[in-house]
DNA sequence: CCACTATATGTCATTAGTGACATAATCGCA
DNA sequence: TGCGATTATGTCACTAATGACATATAGTGG
């Protein structure tokens, strides 16, 4: 698992970090919050590639500047379904969002 | 698309078939509703292999059986972080899930 | 035919997700 | 330094998703 992506979990409270962590968290809502938080990374990747703010990304969802931080984010109030319809939003197809949900962070491997 | 698939949608409304639809179903739509079929062939297929009934299933997710039959027929009421649970309880890893999301209907292409 | 099992479909009370707003950081840039 | 733009975080009313239940529709074996 790389930093930045662990300090993103650790930030919002997902506990992952430090060795002793992962108690509490199942490998099945490991696997969940993996994949949503590589949608989050993906999502802001894809929204500053199109040189957008995240308020003006909000516009285009008919949402708000607060969700779209919080999508980034993975916050445990976004659900996978609002990322997936941001990146669509953002011209990611079904196999861009493939390809981001395999990037594995070596949980089982 | 393939037979199946498409029957899948009509009996659901999902308007999808025959040339003249997919009216009313933006690209972006069609993409997520695309996405959500192929998850729920893919959710089917195994609980099937795993040789369970969807009650059996619905009892691992603490779910009920008609909401798996939902899912399994990507009912408009399900959400894509209900399969993807779904998926994971049945020992599916982010790399199979991306392997299904990718499964093209030929949209696009 | 009936009994049993599995799946499909509709409804509804409870819960979780959402958009909106306020506010606080953060970051240039003059 | 202050100012404007961007992003982060907390809260809340409203909406959509969920589990549960009833019921319907196959299919299977007596």
């Amino acid at each position: 698992m790389n930093k930045v992506k662990q300090k993103r979990l650790e930030a919002k409270g997902w506990r992952v970090g430090t060795a002793s962590t992962f108690l509490g968290l199942s490998p099945e809502e490991a696997s969940l919050v993996e994949m949503k938080v590589n949608l989050g990374q993906a999502l802001r990747a894809r929204r500053e590639a199109h040189g957008l703010s995240q308020l003006a990304l909000a516009k285009r969802l008919r949402s708000s500047q607060s969700r779209v931080a919080k999508m980034e984010a993975a916050d445990r109030t976004v659900s996978i379904d609002l990322l997936l319809r941001g990146l669509v939003m953002l011209g990611a197809r079904p196999r861009d969002i493939a390809r981001v949900l395999g990037r594995g962070t070596g949980a089982a491997a």
